[in-house]
DNA sequence: AACTCTAGAGAGTGTCACTATCCAATGTCG
DNA sequence: CGACATTGGATAGTGACACTCTCTAGAGTT
C-alpha cells in the first residue's frame, strides 16, 4: 500500500507519517522507485503502536524512539527490554541527587532487589521528595501498603510475559509497561471516587 | 518578606514567581506601596505546592489552576474536591466517544458506583482503547486483578483523609491524589524489575 | 545622590509535535 | 501520448506551552 492508504487506514495525516519516518519511529517502506514506496500490514501495526505510545502512553518522540529501539533489537533479553522501557518512561525530573533512603527502606522491607541506578528507584525518590516539599510527607506505613499493591501488579505483569519468542516477549513487556500505567491510575481514581462516595455520602 | 526572598527560599526564579502570580497560581502579596508587596509563610508553602503539581505532579499551568481553585474554595466538600482534582488530571486525550463497555463491566464486577460522566471512567475507557489499538487488548481477568489492587489503594487514600477541617481535608485529597500517582507508578516499576530479575535470572 | 529593589506589563525564547510548502520524479487514466 | 494526481524527500512554518527577559515608573536604602 502507499503512504496515503497507510495514513487513511490509521487516521494519521500523511504529513505526520512522513514525520515519524524521518524521526525513525516508523521503518522506511520498501522503495519501488525514486518516488514510490510500499508499506505493509506491519507498518499499520507499528504506526498504531507509535500513536499509542505518544498519545495515551505519554511518551515524547525521543523516548518513544528509545523504547522502539528495544523492540527492534532482536537479541534484546526480556529483562533488558524492561529496563529500556523503564529508562524511556518519564520519571521525575531528577534534579540533583535526591534522598534515596526512604525509597531504599521500602525495598528492603519488601525484599525487592533492583539495580543500583534503577530509574524507577530514582523516580520513587523524586516523587517522595516532591511530597515532602509539598508538606505531605508519606509515612512508611502508607508506602508499604502502596508497595504491597504495586508488588501484586508487578508480579502479575511479569508472570504474564509470553515465552514463545523473545521478540514477542519484548513487545509485550514494552506495550504493557507503558500502556497499563494509565489503566492503573484510572482504576485508582475510580476506587477513590467510590470510596469517597461511601465515606462522604452527603456530598454527592 | 519580599519577592526576592520568597524566590530565594523556594529556589524559584523571581521571574517565574511573577509568572505564577500573573497566572493566578499564587495569590497576590499584601501591597505595602505602589512598588512593594509583602509575602508570608503561606506563600512559601503554596509556591512549593505549585512546583510539586507542575513538576512531579505533571500538571499543566491551566490544570494546576483548576486544582488550586478547589483548594481555595472554602465551601468545597471533600467529595467535590476529589472530583475537581480528577477533572484536572490529564486523562487520556478523549477523542470521540470511546467504548465504555469494558470499563463499566469492571466497575460492575467490583460493585463500584461512580458518576455517569466520571472523568476517571472516560480515562479508563480511553486507556483500554489505546491498548486495543496497539494490539494488546487486556483480558477481564487482568483488569480485575488491577482493579483489586487499585481498590485497596483508593480505599486507603480515602480512609486517611483527615476530618479536622474541610480545608485541611481538601488540601490533603488534592495533594495525595496528584502526588501519589508517580509513587504508585514507580513502585510498580520496581516490583516489575524485581519480578523480572527473579523470572529471567540469566539476563542481569 | 547613588544605588538597589519592586510591581506590573509586554515581548521574547526554546522546545516540541506536528503541519505546510516545494520540488522533481513518477504513476495513472482517458 | 498527455493531463493530472501522488510520492519521497527536504525545508520551513505553526501553535501551544512554560517560562524568561526587558522595560518603566516608582520607592526604599545608604
Amino acid at each position: 500500500m502507499q503512504i496515503s492508504e497507510l495514513a487513511r487506514r490509521t487516521g494519521v495525516p500523511v504529513a505526520t507519517v512522513k514525520y515519524y519516518l524521518r524521526e525513525g519511529l516508523l521503518p522506511q517502506g520498501e522503495l519501488t522507485g525514486a518516488t514510490r514506496a510500499r508499506y505493509g500490514e506491519d507498518h499499520v501495526e507499528r504506526l498504531r503502536l507509535v500513536r499509542a505510545l505518544l498519545g495515551p502512553g505519554g511518551l515524547s518522540v525521543a523516548r518513544a524512539r528509545a523504547v522502539l529501539a528495544a523492540v527492534d533489537t532482536p537479541d534484546t533479553s526480556v529483562h533488558a527490554a524492561l529496563g529500556a522501557a523503564h529508562r524511556a518512561l518519564p520519571g521525575v525530573g531528577a534534579e540533583g541527587p535526591a534522598d534515596l533512603e526512604q525509597a531504599r527502606s521500602v525495598l528492603r522491607r519488601r525484599g525487592w532487589r533492583v539495580a543500583e541506578d534503577s530509574p524507577a528507584l530514582v523516580a520513587l525518590a523524586g516523587a517522595l521528595e516532591a511530597l515532602r516539599a509539598a508538606g505531605a510527607a508519606p509515612t512508611d506505613e502508607l508506602l508499604d501498603r502502596y508497595a504491597e499493591a504495586a508488588g501484586r501488579i508487578g508480579e502479575q505483569d511479569v508472570a504474564e510475559v509470553p515465552t514463545g519468542s523473545v521478540a514477542e516477549a519484548v513487545r509485550f513487556v514494552v506495550v504493557n509497561t507503558v500502556l497499563l500505567e494509565p489503566v492503573l491510575l484510572a482504576l485508582r481514581r475510580l476506587a477513590q471516587e467510590d470510596a469517597s462516595r461511601r465515606r462522604f455520602p452527603g456530598d454527592c
